[in-house]
RNA sequence: GGAGGUGUCGCCUAGUCCGGUCUAUGGCGCCCGCCUGCUAAGCGGGUUUGGGGCUACAACCCCAUCGAGGGUUCAAAUCCCUCCACCUCCGCCA
Protein backbone atom coordinates (compact mmCIF):
# COMPACT_ATOMS: atom_id res chain seq x y z
CA UNK A 1 0.00 0.00 0.00
CA UNK A 2 1.22 3.72 -0.64
CA UNK A 3 1.22 6.53 1.67
CA UNK A 4 -2.40 7.62 1.68
CA UNK A 5 -0.70 11.50 2.30
CA UNK A 6 1.68 11.03 -0.26
CA UNK A 7 -1.02 10.43 -2.42
CA UNK A 8 -3.29 13.11 -1.41
CA UNK A 9 -0.59 15.85 -1.35
CA UNK A 10 1.29 14.71 -4.62
CA UNK A 11 -0.87 12.67 -6.66
CA UNK A 12 0.47 13.52 -10.14
CA UNK A 13 4.07 11.94 -8.74
CA UNK A 14 1.92 8.74 -8.34
CA UNK A 15 0.41 9.39 -11.55
CA UNK A 16 3.17 9.88 -13.03
CA UNK A 17 4.89 6.69 -11.88
CA UNK A 18 1.76 4.77 -13.20
CA UNK A 19 2.36 6.16 -16.41
CA UNK A 20 6.23 4.64 -16.25
CA UNK A 21 4.75 1.28 -15.59
CA UNK A 22 2.22 1.62 -18.75
CA UNK A 23 -0.77 1.53 -16.40
CA UNK A 24 -3.83 4.15 -16.30
CA UNK A 25 -4.05 6.94 -13.60
CA UNK A 26 -7.47 6.38 -12.97
CA UNK A 27 -6.70 4.10 -9.90
CA UNK A 28 -5.29 7.39 -8.56
CA UNK A 29 -8.26 9.46 -9.19
CA UNK A 30 -10.60 6.53 -7.70
CA UNK A 31 -8.67 6.18 -4.69
CA UNK A 32 -8.53 10.36 -4.11
CA UNK A 33 -12.22 10.44 -4.11
CA UNK A 34 -12.46 7.08 -1.98
CA UNK A 35 -10.39 9.14 0.44
CA UNK A 36 -12.85 12.17 0.13
CA UNK A 37 -15.90 10.25 1.04
CA UNK A 38 -13.93 8.09 3.73
CA UNK A 39 -12.97 11.68 5.55
CA UNK A 40 -16.72 12.70 5.29
CA UNK A 41 -18.35 9.55 6.98
CA UNK A 42 -15.75 9.82 9.82
CA UNK A 43 -16.75 13.15 10.74
CA UNK A 44 -20.49 11.84 10.44
CA UNK A 45 -20.10 9.30 12.21
CA UNK A 46 -18.09 10.84 15.20
CA UNK A 47 -20.41 13.73 15.63
CA UNK A 48 -23.25 11.36 16.04
CA UNK A 49 -21.09 9.02 18.85
CA UNK A 50 -20.13 12.04 20.37
CA UNK A 51 -23.78 12.98 21.01
CA UNK A 52 -24.84 9.66 21.68
CA UNK A 53 -21.68 9.45 24.41
CA UNK A 54 -23.21 12.68 26.30
CA UNK A 55 -26.59 11.75 26.39
CA UNK A 56 -25.81 8.39 27.48
CA UNK A 57 -23.87 9.49 30.23
CA UNK A 58 -26.80 11.97 31.93
CA UNK A 59 -29.09 8.91 31.91
CA UNK A 60 -27.69 7.42 35.26
CA UNK A 61 -28.30 10.38 37.34
CA UNK A 62 -31.63 11.45 35.63
CA UNK A 63 -35.08 11.73 37.15
CA UNK A 64 -37.69 9.62 36.31
CA UNK A 65 -39.15 11.68 33.43
CA UNK A 66 -35.88 13.07 32.18
CA UNK A 67 -35.15 9.56 32.13
CA UNK A 68 -38.03 8.69 29.51
CA UNK A 69 -37.05 11.27 27.52
CA UNK A 70 -33.06 10.71 27.75
CA UNK A 71 -34.08 7.13 26.29
CA UNK A 72 -36.43 8.27 23.84
CA UNK A 73 -33.96 10.59 21.94
CA UNK A 74 -30.89 8.04 22.53
CA UNK A 75 -33.18 5.20 20.95
CA UNK A 76 -33.35 7.56 17.85
CA UNK A 77 -29.63 8.79 17.76
CA UNK A 78 -28.73 4.92 18.33
CA UNK A 79 -29.67 4.03 15.38
CA UNK A 80 -28.73 7.19 13.42
CA UNK A 81 -24.97 5.93 15.11
CA UNK A 82 -25.55 2.55 13.76
CA UNK A 83 -26.18 3.57 10.23
CA UNK A 84 -23.35 6.34 10.31
CA UNK A 85 -20.98 3.62 11.76
CA UNK A 86 -22.17 1.36 8.79
CA UNK A 87 -21.60 4.05 5.89
CA UNK A 88 -17.94 4.22 7.26
CA UNK A 89 -17.33 0.96 7.28
CA UNK A 90 -17.88 0.62 4.10
CA UNK A 91 -16.29 4.00 3.25
CA UNK A 92 -13.12 2.64 4.85
CA UNK A 93 -13.26 -0.21 2.82
CA UNK A 94 -13.34 1.37 -0.67
CA UNK A 95 -10.87 3.56 0.37
CA UNK A 96 -8.48 0.76 1.65
CA UNK A 97 -9.78 -1.15 -1.53
CA UNK A 98 -8.86 1.47 -4.01
CA UNK A 99 -5.20 2.35 -2.69
CA UNK A 100 -4.48 -1.68 -2.23
CA UNK A 101 -5.41 -1.75 -6.25
CA UNK A 102 -1.99 0.86 -6.82
CA UNK A 103 1.24 -0.44 -7.27
CA UNK A 104 4.63 0.80 -5.58
CA UNK A 105 5.28 4.20 -7.12
CA UNK A 106 8.20 2.54 -9.44
CA UNK A 107 11.63 4.59 -8.66
CA UNK A 108 12.57 7.39 -10.99
CA UNK A 109 15.29 5.37 -11.94
CA UNK A 110 13.49 2.24 -12.91
CA UNK A 111 13.60 2.19 -16.99
CA UNK A 112 9.81 3.30 -18.14
CA UNK A 113 8.32 0.44 -19.74
CA UNK A 114 7.54 -3.62 -20.21
CA UNK A 115 9.14 -7.04 -20.07
CA UNK A 116 11.27 -6.02 -22.88
CA UNK A 117 12.39 -2.39 -21.75
CA UNK A 118 15.38 -3.60 -19.15
CA UNK A 119 18.69 -2.27 -19.11
CA UNK A 120 21.71 -4.17 -18.66
CA UNK A 121 23.78 -2.96 -16.27
CA UNK A 122 26.91 -4.99 -16.25
CA UNK A 123 27.58 -8.66 -17.70
CA UNK A 124 30.63 -10.65 -15.60
CA UNK A 125 32.16 -13.18 -17.30
CA UNK A 126 32.38 -14.67 -20.20
CA UNK A 127 30.48 -17.42 -21.53
CA UNK A 128 32.14 -21.04 -22.48
CA UNK A 129 32.77 -21.10 -25.78
CA UNK A 130 32.17 -25.08 -26.40
CA UNK A 131 32.32 -24.68 -30.50
CA UNK A 132 36.46 -23.88 -29.65
CA UNK A 133 36.65 -26.29 -27.42
CA UNK A 134 35.55 -28.83 -29.71
CA UNK A 135 32.15 -30.41 -28.38
CA UNK A 136 28.88 -29.90 -27.96
CA UNK A 137 27.23 -29.02 -24.45
CA UNK A 138 24.65 -30.78 -23.26
CA UNK A 139 21.59 -29.50 -21.99
CA UNK A 140 20.69 -29.97 -18.00
CA UNK A 141 18.35 -32.71 -18.93
CA UNK A 142 20.68 -34.89 -20.30
CA UNK A 143 23.56 -33.79 -17.86
CA UNK A 144 20.71 -34.91 -15.36
CA UNK A 145 20.55 -38.27 -16.43
CA UNK A 146 23.92 -39.06 -17.17
CA UNK A 147 25.06 -38.01 -13.12
CA UNK A 148 21.95 -39.75 -11.60
CA UNK A 149 21.57 -36.27 -10.31
CA UNK A 150 17.82 -35.36 -11.95
CA UNK A 151 14.99 -37.90 -12.20
CA UNK A 152 12.12 -35.90 -14.69
CA UNK A 153 10.10 -38.89 -15.29
CA UNK A 154 9.57 -40.30 -12.04
CA UNK A 155 8.70 -36.60 -11.40
CA UNK A 156 6.16 -36.79 -14.06
CA UNK A 157 4.91 -40.41 -12.73
CA UNK A 158 4.77 -39.29 -9.14
CA UNK A 159 3.83 -35.88 -9.23
CA UNK A 160 3.01 -34.91 -13.01
CA UNK A 161 4.48 -32.29 -15.24
CA UNK A 162 7.27 -29.52 -13.86
CA UNK A 163 8.17 -32.08 -11.12
CA UNK A 164 11.46 -34.00 -10.26
CA UNK A 165 13.55 -36.02 -8.03
CA UNK A 166 17.00 -34.38 -6.86
CA UNK A 167 18.85 -37.96 -6.28
CA UNK A 168 22.60 -38.92 -5.54
CA UNK A 169 24.76 -35.86 -6.79
CA UNK A 170 21.33 -34.00 -7.89
CA UNK A 171 20.43 -33.94 -4.24
CA UNK A 172 24.26 -33.68 -3.07
CA UNK A 173 24.45 -30.17 -4.89
CA UNK A 174 21.43 -28.88 -3.38
CA UNK A 175 22.00 -29.29 0.57
CA UNK A 176 25.81 -27.95 -0.53
CA UNK A 177 24.65 -24.96 -2.04
CA UNK A 178 21.93 -24.24 0.76
CA UNK A 179 25.01 -24.49 2.95
CA UNK A 180 27.28 -22.20 0.94
CA UNK A 181 24.39 -19.72 0.84
CA UNK A 182 23.73 -20.05 4.39
CA UNK A 183 27.04 -19.74 5.32
CA UNK A 184 27.88 -16.23 3.22
CA UNK A 185 24.52 -15.15 4.75
CA UNK A 186 25.47 -16.05 8.48
CA UNK A 187 28.72 -13.88 8.17
CA UNK A 188 27.05 -11.13 6.81
CA UNK A 189 24.66 -10.47 9.87
CA UNK A 190 21.66 -12.53 8.49
CA UNK A 191 19.90 -14.61 11.29
CA UNK A 192 19.09 -18.00 9.27
CA UNK A 193 15.63 -19.11 9.56
CA UNK A 194 13.73 -22.25 8.27
CA UNK A 195 9.86 -20.58 7.70
CA UNK A 196 6.81 -22.03 6.97
CA UNK A 197 5.79 -22.54 3.37
CA UNK A 198 1.98 -22.58 4.03
CA UNK A 199 0.28 -19.24 5.36
CA UNK A 200 -2.79 -17.48 5.76
CA UNK A 201 -4.37 -15.44 3.73
CA UNK A 202 -3.23 -12.13 5.73
CA UNK A 203 0.31 -12.68 4.41
CA UNK A 204 -0.07 -13.67 0.99
CA UNK A 205 -2.17 -10.50 0.42
CA UNK A 206 0.29 -8.57 2.40
CA UNK A 207 3.24 -9.32 0.50
CA UNK A 208 0.94 -8.45 -2.82
CA UNK A 209 0.60 -11.74 -4.73
CA UNK A 210 -3.35 -12.17 -3.87
CA UNK A 211 -3.79 -9.37 -6.72
CA UNK A 212 -3.18 -10.22 -10.29
CA UNK A 213 -0.74 -12.78 -8.99
CA UNK A 214 -2.96 -15.16 -7.13
CA UNK A 215 -3.44 -17.21 -10.31
CA UNK A 216 -0.39 -18.57 -9.75
CA UNK A 217 -0.32 -19.45 -6.03
CA UNK A 218 -1.59 -23.01 -4.73
CA UNK A 219 -4.64 -22.85 -1.96
CA UNK A 220 -5.02 -25.84 0.35
CA UNK A 221 -8.64 -26.85 -0.22
CA UNK A 222 -11.09 -25.99 2.66
CA UNK A 223 -8.33 -24.62 4.76
CA UNK A 224 -7.64 -21.03 4.45
CA UNK A 225 -4.03 -21.46 3.78
CA UNK A 226 -2.08 -20.99 0.92
CA UNK A 227 1.23 -22.35 0.02
CA UNK A 228 3.95 -19.81 -0.80
CA UNK A 229 6.07 -18.92 -4.07
CA UNK A 230 8.79 -17.29 -1.70
CA UNK A 231 9.76 -17.19 1.93
CA UNK A 232 9.33 -13.60 1.46
CA UNK A 233 5.68 -13.97 2.11
CA UNK A 234 6.72 -15.68 5.93
CA UNK A 235 9.74 -13.59 6.81
CA UNK A 236 7.70 -10.36 5.68
CA UNK A 237 4.75 -11.23 7.63
CA UNK A 238 6.82 -12.44 10.49
CA UNK A 239 7.24 -8.90 11.73
CA UNK A 240 3.71 -8.43 10.83
CA UNK A 241 1.69 -5.79 13.77
CA UNK A 242 4.99 -4.91 15.60
CA UNK A 243 6.41 -2.13 16.16
CA UNK A 244 10.52 -2.50 15.71
CA UNK A 245 13.66 -0.94 17.43
CA UNK A 246 15.36 0.95 14.69
CA UNK A 247 18.38 0.90 16.28
CA UNK A 248 18.40 -3.04 15.54
CA UNK A 249 18.26 -2.25 12.03
CA UNK A 250 18.90 -3.68 9.69
CA UNK A 251 17.60 -7.06 10.84
CA UNK A 252 18.29 -9.42 8.00
CA UNK A 253 17.19 -12.53 7.71
CA UNK A 254 18.34 -15.77 5.39
CA UNK A 255 15.70 -18.39 4.96
CA UNK A 256 15.71 -21.56 3.36
CA UNK A 257 11.67 -22.93 2.17
CA UNK A 258 10.05 -24.65 -0.42
CA UNK A 259 8.62 -22.18 -3.02
CA UNK A 260 5.61 -23.32 -4.91
CA UNK A 261 4.65 -21.93 -8.17
CA UNK A 262 1.40 -22.80 -10.40
CA UNK A 263 2.93 -21.58 -13.34
CA UNK A 264 -0.59 -20.75 -14.84
CA UNK A 265 0.16 -18.46 -17.44
CA UNK A 266 3.30 -20.57 -19.14
CA UNK A 267 2.00 -23.38 -20.79
CA UNK A 268 4.84 -24.41 -23.59
CA UNK A 269 7.55 -22.37 -22.02
CA UNK A 270 10.28 -24.20 -20.83
CA UNK A 271 8.90 -27.36 -20.48
CA UNK A 272 12.21 -29.43 -20.70
CA UNK A 273 14.10 -30.02 -17.91
CA UNK A 274 13.83 -28.10 -14.36
CA UNK A 275 14.17 -24.55 -15.30
CA UNK A 276 10.34 -23.63 -14.76
CA UNK A 277 8.80 -26.46 -12.28
CA UNK A 278 6.09 -26.34 -9.85
CA UNK A 279 8.48 -26.41 -6.53
CA UNK A 280 11.60 -25.70 -5.80
CA UNK A 281 13.87 -24.59 -2.65
CA UNK A 282 15.79 -21.17 -2.49
CA UNK A 283 17.43 -19.60 -0.01
CA UNK A 284 15.88 -15.95 0.69
CA UNK A 285 17.20 -12.93 1.81
CA UNK A 286 15.10 -10.76 3.72
CA UNK A 287 15.71 -7.29 5.05
CA UNK A 288 13.92 -4.85 7.22
CA UNK A 289 15.35 -1.39 7.45
CA UNK A 290 14.38 2.01 7.41
CA UNK A 291 13.46 3.96 4.09
CA UNK A 292 16.27 6.23 4.00
CA UNK A 293 18.56 3.10 4.41
CA UNK A 294 16.95 0.75 2.20
CA UNK A 295 18.21 2.04 -1.26
CA UNK A 296 21.95 1.13 0.10
CA UNK A 297 20.72 -2.17 1.33
CA UNK A 298 19.44 -2.35 -2.01
CA UNK A 299 22.62 -2.41 -3.49
CA UNK A 300 24.33 -4.79 -0.56
CA UNK A 301 21.94 -7.41 -1.90
CA UNK A 302 22.62 -7.34 -5.39
CA UNK A 303 26.47 -7.45 -4.12
CA UNK A 304 25.58 -10.65 -1.94
CA UNK A 305 24.01 -12.01 -5.23
CA UNK A 306 27.11 -11.41 -7.28
CA UNK A 307 29.44 -12.42 -4.61
CA UNK A 308 27.56 -15.90 -4.79
CA UNK A 309 27.31 -16.68 -8.45
CA UNK A 310 30.79 -15.55 -8.45
CA UNK A 311 31.18 -18.14 -6.12
CA UNK A 312 29.98 -20.37 -8.68
CA UNK A 313 31.95 -19.34 -11.57
CA UNK A 314 29.25 -18.54 -13.61
CA UNK A 315 28.56 -15.69 -16.36
CA UNK A 316 26.31 -13.75 -15.95
CA UNK A 317 24.32 -10.29 -16.06
CA UNK A 318 22.87 -7.84 -14.23
CA UNK A 319 19.80 -5.89 -15.27
CA UNK A 320 17.69 -3.21 -14.26
CA UNK A 321 13.92 -4.93 -14.74
CA UNK A 322 11.41 -2.15 -16.13
CA UNK A 323 8.76 -0.34 -14.65
CA UNK A 324 6.19 -1.99 -15.91
CA UNK A 325 7.55 -5.57 -14.73
CA UNK A 326 8.12 -4.61 -11.18
CA UNK A 327 4.66 -6.83 -9.89
CA UNK A 328 3.47 -4.98 -7.16
CA UNK A 329 5.21 -4.13 -4.29
CA UNK A 330 8.53 -3.45 -5.79
CA UNK A 331 9.61 0.39 -6.32
CA UNK A 332 13.01 -1.20 -8.15
CA UNK A 333 14.38 -4.86 -9.32
CA UNK A 334 17.79 -5.83 -10.36
CA UNK A 335 17.85 -9.47 -11.81
CA UNK A 336 20.49 -11.11 -12.25
CA UNK A 337 20.78 -13.72 -14.93
CA UNK A 338 23.00 -16.58 -15.71
CA UNK A 339 24.34 -17.64 -19.31
CA UNK A 340 23.03 -21.35 -19.93
CA UNK A 341 24.93 -22.28 -22.71
CA UNK A 342 22.47 -24.52 -24.18
CA UNK A 343 19.84 -21.94 -24.79
CA UNK A 344 22.21 -19.52 -25.89
CA UNK A 345 20.96 -17.02 -23.52
CA UNK A 346 21.01 -15.31 -20.38
CA UNK A 347 17.94 -17.08 -17.57
CA UNK A 348 17.33 -15.32 -14.36
CA UNK A 349 18.89 -16.74 -11.49
CA UNK A 350 18.31 -14.43 -8.45
CA UNK A 351 15.90 -11.04 -8.24
CA UNK A 352 16.76 -8.23 -5.32
CA UNK A 353 13.95 -6.11 -4.78
CA UNK A 354 13.39 -3.15 -3.00
CA UNK A 355 9.56 -2.95 -1.97
CA UNK A 356 10.19 0.24 0.35
CA UNK A 357 7.41 1.11 2.65
CA UNK A 358 4.52 -0.74 0.40
CA UNK A 359 4.13 -4.40 2.38
CA UNK A 360 4.77 -2.61 5.52
CA UNK A 361 2.10 -0.94 5.35
CA UNK A 362 0.07 -3.48 4.36
CA UNK A 363 1.00 -6.03 7.28
CA UNK A 364 1.50 -2.89 9.73
CA UNK A 365 4.83 -3.18 10.51
CA UNK A 366 6.72 0.38 11.97
CA UNK A 367 9.58 1.24 13.64
CA UNK A 368 9.32 3.31 16.28
CA UNK A 369 10.94 6.77 15.43
CA UNK A 370 12.15 10.26 17.35
CA UNK A 371 8.43 12.00 16.50
CA UNK A 372 6.37 8.82 16.42
CA UNK A 373 6.29 5.74 14.27
CA UNK A 374 6.52 5.48 10.63
CA UNK A 375 6.47 2.14 8.07
CA UNK A 376 9.82 0.60 7.79
CA UNK A 377 11.26 -0.84 4.58
CA UNK A 378 11.36 -4.41 3.44
CA UNK A 379 13.78 -5.66 1.01
CA UNK A 380 14.33 -9.36 -0.61
CA UNK A 381 16.75 -11.06 -2.66
CA UNK A 382 17.44 -14.69 -4.17
CA UNK A 383 20.44 -16.01 -2.43
CA UNK A 384 20.54 -19.36 -4.39
CA UNK A 385 16.85 -21.22 -6.21
CA UNK A 386 18.40 -24.21 -6.10
CA UNK A 387 16.83 -25.36 -9.65
CA UNK A 388 17.81 -23.06 -11.85
CA UNK A 389 21.00 -22.50 -9.89
CA UNK A 390 21.74 -26.33 -10.48
CA UNK A 391 20.85 -26.21 -14.40
CA UNK A 392 23.59 -23.11 -14.62
CA UNK A 393 26.37 -25.23 -13.02
CA UNK A 394 25.68 -28.44 -14.80
CA UNK A 395 25.69 -26.97 -18.07
CA UNK A 396 28.72 -24.00 -17.26
CA UNK A 397 30.97 -26.69 -16.42
CA UNK A 398 30.26 -29.93 -17.81
CA UNK A 399 33.47 -31.26 -19.68
CA UNK A 400 33.19 -32.96 -22.77
CA UNK A 401 32.61 -36.60 -21.22
CA UNK A 402 29.59 -36.00 -19.21
CA UNK A 403 31.22 -35.12 -16.14
CA UNK A 404 30.97 -32.02 -14.31
CA UNK A 405 33.47 -29.92 -12.74
CA UNK A 406 32.69 -28.67 -9.18
CA UNK A 407 33.65 -24.89 -8.90
CA UNK A 408 36.06 -24.27 -5.82
CA UNK A 409 33.99 -22.66 -3.40
CA UNK A 410 31.47 -25.39 -3.56
CA UNK A 411 33.89 -28.97 -2.72
CA UNK A 412 34.23 -28.33 0.84
CA UNK A 413 30.48 -28.69 0.72
CA UNK A 414 30.33 -31.73 -1.35
CA UNK A 415 32.96 -33.96 0.18
CA UNK A 416 35.80 -32.90 -1.56
CA UNK A 417 34.86 -33.59 -5.17
CA UNK A 418 36.34 -31.77 -7.67
CA UNK A 419 34.32 -33.51 -10.19
CA UNK A 420 31.08 -34.72 -10.81
CA UNK A 421 31.04 -38.41 -12.89
CA UNK A 422 28.32 -39.85 -14.51
CA UNK A 423 27.27 -43.21 -13.04
CA UNK A 424 27.00 -46.80 -15.28
C1' G B 1 -9.65 -34.79 16.95
C1' G B 2 -12.11 -34.46 22.31
C1' A B 3 -12.60 -31.81 27.27
C1' G B 4 -11.42 -27.64 30.22
C1' G B 5 -8.94 -22.93 31.08
C1' U B 6 -6.73 -18.18 29.69
C1' G B 7 -6.11 -13.54 26.51
C1' U B 8 -6.49 -5.86 29.82
C1' C B 9 -2.43 0.46 27.01
C1' G B 10 6.35 -2.43 26.79
C1' C B 11 6.18 -6.45 31.09
C1' C B 12 3.20 -8.03 35.35
C1' U B 13 -1.57 -6.90 37.24
C1' A B 14 -6.93 -4.83 39.38
C1' G B 15 -11.63 -4.81 37.14
C1' U B 16 -15.45 -9.26 34.22
C1' C B 17 -20.04 -13.15 38.48
C1' C B 18 -23.91 -8.01 39.99
C1' G B 19 -23.36 -3.40 32.28
C1' G B 20 -23.26 3.24 33.58
C1' U B 21 -18.93 6.49 39.06
C1' C B 22 -13.52 2.56 33.94
C1' U B 23 -11.87 9.70 30.68
C1' A B 24 -9.16 1.18 32.76
C1' U B 25 -6.18 0.11 38.93
C1' G B 26 -1.47 -0.67 40.96
C1' G B 27 3.67 -2.23 40.40
C1' C B 28 8.08 -2.67 37.24
C1' G B 29 10.62 -0.55 33.29
C1' C B 30 11.35 3.88 30.51
C1' C B 31 11.33 9.52 29.78
C1' C B 32 11.39 14.65 31.90
C1' G B 33 12.13 17.64 36.21
C1' C B 34 13.46 18.41 41.52
C1' C B 35 16.73 17.01 45.29
C1' U B 36 21.88 15.53 45.68
C1' G B 37 30.13 15.90 46.25
C1' C B 38 29.04 11.47 42.41
C1' U B 39 25.94 7.17 42.23
C1' A B 40 21.85 4.99 44.58
C1' A B 41 17.54 6.19 47.19
C1' G B 42 13.62 9.78 47.60
C1' C B 43 9.90 13.40 45.54
C1' G B 44 6.72 15.41 41.37
C1' G B 45 5.01 14.68 36.45
C1' G B 46 4.67 11.81 31.99
C1' U B 47 4.43 7.01 29.34
C1' U B 48 -1.02 2.18 24.05
C1' U B 49 -1.94 2.62 19.12
C1' G B 50 -4.72 4.29 14.95
C1' G B 51 -7.83 7.98 12.87
C1' G B 52 -10.60 12.74 12.23
C1' G B 53 -10.99 18.14 13.03
C1' C B 54 -7.99 22.44 13.34
C1' U B 55 -3.24 23.57 12.03
C1' A B 56 3.22 25.11 11.71
C1' C B 57 2.32 17.23 10.02
C1' A B 58 2.93 22.10 17.34
C1' A B 59 -0.77 22.78 21.09
C1' C B 60 -5.72 21.57 21.63
C1' C B 61 -10.56 19.07 20.80
C1' C B 62 -12.97 14.63 19.25
C1' C B 63 -13.65 9.25 17.75
C1' A B 64 -12.01 4.32 18.01
C1' U B 65 -8.91 0.78 20.61
C1' C B 66 -9.27 -4.26 26.98
C1' G B 67 -6.90 -11.07 21.28
C1' A B 68 -10.21 -10.35 16.24
C1' G B 69 -15.08 -9.84 14.24
C1' G B 70 -20.32 -9.72 14.94
C1' G B 71 -24.73 -9.22 18.27
C1' U B 72 -27.93 -7.50 22.59
C1' U B 73 -28.58 -2.53 24.94
C1' C B 74 -29.89 4.33 25.54
C1' A B 75 -24.98 2.45 27.28
C1' A B 76 -20.28 -3.32 26.83
C1' A B 77 -13.38 -4.68 29.30
C1' U B 78 -18.04 -6.55 31.71
C1' C B 79 -23.71 -10.18 28.70
C1' C B 80 -24.34 -13.54 23.98
C1' C B 81 -22.26 -15.77 19.29
C1' U B 82 -18.22 -16.92 15.86
C1' C B 83 -13.10 -17.02 15.00
C1' C B 84 -7.77 -16.78 16.44
C1' A B 85 -3.71 -17.68 19.78
C1' C B 86 -1.73 -19.83 24.12
C1' C B 87 -1.93 -23.32 28.46
C1' U B 88 -3.55 -28.19 30.87
C1' C B 89 -5.40 -33.12 30.23
C1' C B 90 -6.97 -37.22 26.84
C1' G B 91 -6.46 -39.44 21.92
C1' C B 92 -3.30 -39.83 17.59
C1' C B 93 1.47 -39.23 15.56
C1' A B 94 7.18 -37.95 12.81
Amino acid sequence: MIDPRALRDDPDRVRAAQARRGLSADVVDTALAADEERRTSIADFERLRAEQKQLSKQIPQASAEQKADLLARTKTLAADVKSAEAAQTAAEQDWREALMAIPNVAAEEAPAGGEDDYVVLETVGTPRDFAAEGFEPRDHVELGRILGAIDVERGAKVSGSRFYFLTGVGADLEMALTQLAMDQARANGFTTVIPPALVRPRAMEGTGFLGQAADDVYRIDGEDLYLVGTSEVPMAAYHSDEILDPSRFPLRYAAFSPCYRKEAGSHGKDTKGIIRVHWFDKVEMFVYTTLEESFAEHQRLLAWEKEFLDKLELAYRVIDVAAGDLGLSAQRKFDCEAWIPTQGRYRELTSTSNCTDFQARRLDIRGRFEGGTSPVATLNGTLCAMTRTIVAILETHQQADGSVRVPEALRPYLQGREVLKPVE
